[in-house]
DNA sequence: AGACTTTCTGGGAACGTTCACACAATAAGC
DNA sequence: GCTTATTGTGTGAACGTTCCCAGAAAGTCT
């Protein structure tokens, strides 16, 4: 390159780079051979020197089924693709859906692939959450994992959301509510429960949580047959997500029961399940894309050392109140 | 690290390279040396002698709301990364959703940060598609792109899926047939039309065939009016994706159309869809994770030599036959 | 007019590997 | 006991950048 610019190796990098202290005339030559040659810089000579790879990370730890299904991945994904683009960073998707992938990972984390971590759905344990903060990476969690602490992340406030539609579907008039409940191994799963809670008061009936592994419809339907068998007479449903409403009404219609007039139900996601639902279901719009948006500012924040690497970012959620309750 | 292990660099290169003629003691120092010191290779230093990047990276040119919706890419995602996975290449996810992204992931390419791409839902025109071919790195399409020759591509036989469940459609009585088609863009989308056509023979009306650009919940929508307007004794539909079918049914319901008494209905895909929908859908079991796979085998193929980089590999469908048609 | 500052350019060194080669030691073949 | 393989090890060069320093040229201040 230098070669075919006839100036230095210097000269041209300082205008790739473009920094100060070039002529304009130098800057022309070099851009007139660049654009005749056709040429790239190569990235790993770069990378090399610099010890910077201009990629980040999005590390996405979930079983099959969850990935294909949740909506809310997606989501996050487009709203970090959008800012970290803008950016001028490339996106590194890293799936976890097995040990030997975690391991893989980590070993890729540790190779300096990437400059930063974006982690989505850390659980209680999380290796590769750990080894991240243990590597001392920029990092972003997406939800804040129960058992880690000293981290930036992005998130809701899901027991202020959790209690606040679980009172409006009281206010409808509902005696008997129970709730569908789903990762507990989670902050968000807890938080939601806890919500609740709070919201029933002394009318809490431990007896009427449910709750299961997954964020699924599967999850709803056994759910929900759970809780008829316990409380024949229930009239309230707080599913977890919307996909677990989903299936919680198809098993109340099943079971002969109409919605909303015998029983009001309300999910959490705002997804696509929601519209979709028969009749359209109340539920929290969980704001996907700005939390995957947030977790990539937070990441190049810290590469820019304009921000510590620690404390919580909260999105506001609003309820979207339809026919479901 | 040559230092930490008291040998050469040479030898410490050949340990970790797993190559031939290093004897049993040196590989024990080396290895030892590698545990104390938590030594990783630098995989710029690597990447920058070797010229391989041991990544490979997949672009998803699709519009936001499709990659939210469409199940088929989820899945695609998962069985390559479970191919890469073991054969210890890095799966990289590129994502492109706008003209500045498209120029991103094309110098991305260039500067040799993957070895081989694998690319989805490539349609006419494809500038990312075409550049790949141009450049002469390794690829693979999962589907083929209707107006690019001489590549590798893996996919399915649509012209003969679609014709086999119309048929199946047409051996249930109906009379009136129309079909929702979507991507005409594509290869998928075309051949599925020139198979509903094949299997009507001279009973097709191509007024009964209305098309949308998007596999969507939307399009199905639309389409399933537009139908109904223009023939309202219609009494079978061949929708173009399960997700289409899904917006269909919700139209014909409301429009107080029995499924499958008055209106029988076929979808594409075997989603998460099929099964949810009420009846559930008679539908194309598309195998989305064995296409990931295999074009992620065959980009590999070519990186060992061990394959030419054209020709087609197609997979079996197989047709699920439920309680709509 | 001399001393200092600013702008611009070139070239050596380094980043951490792999590769090709040279060479030593041992084993095998006649 | 000579040649010829086989096995093992060390070393210089190279990959293509960026960074740092030296120094030239031009401008600015006493």
């Amino acid at each position: 390159m230098a070669a075919a610019s006839g100036l230095s190796r210097g000269t041209v990098s300082r205008v790739i780079n473009g920094e100060r202290y070039v002529s304009a005339e130098a800057r022309d030559s070099v851009m007139s051979a660049i654009a005749e040659v056709g040429y790239v810089p190569n990235t790993a000579a770069r990378n090399l020197k610099t010890k910077r790879s201009h990629a980040i990370g999005l590390i996405v730890h979930e079983p099959h089924s969850l990935f294909l299904e949740d909506p809310n991945i997606g989501a996050i994904l487009l709203g970090t693709n959008s800012v970290l683009s803008a950016a001028d960073y490339q996106l590194v998707s890293l799936i976890v859906d097995s040990e030997r992938d975690s391991d893989r990972v980590a070993e890729y984390l540790r190779g300096g692939f990437v400059d930063g971590v974006i982690i989505i759905s850390a659980r209680e344990n999380d290796p590769i959450g750990r080894a991240v903060v243990a590597m001392g990476i920029p990092a972003a969690f997406v939800g804040h994992p129960p058992d880690i602490d000293g981290i930036a992340y992005v998130g809701i406030d899901n027991v202020q959301a959790a209690e606040a539609i679980t009172t409006r579907l009281l206010h409808t008039g509902r005696r008997r509510v129970g709730m569908i409940a789903s990762a507990l191994d989670r902050d968000s799963g807890r938080d939601r429960v806890a919500g609740f809670r709070a919201a029933l008061g002394d009318a809490f009936d431990p007896a009427l949580v449910v709750d299961y592994p997954l964020y699924s419809y599967d999850s709803g339907v056994e759910g929900m047959r759970r809780l008829l068998d316990r409380a024949p007479d229930i009239d309230g449903v707080f599913a977890a997500s919307d996909a677990i409403a989903a299936g919680a009404m198809d098993v109340l219609r099943a079971a002969g029961r109409s919605i909303p007039k015998d029983v009001g139900i309300v999910g959490f996601d705002d997804s696509a399940w929601a519209l979709r639902c028969q009749p359209p279901l109340s539920t929290v719009r969980q704001p996907a894309g700005d939390l995957g948006r947030m977790a990539a500012q937070r990441v190049l924040d810290q590469l820019d050392g304009r921000e510590s690497a620690t404390g919580g970012t909260f999105l506001e959620t609003v309820i979207a109140w339809r026919e479901s309750a």
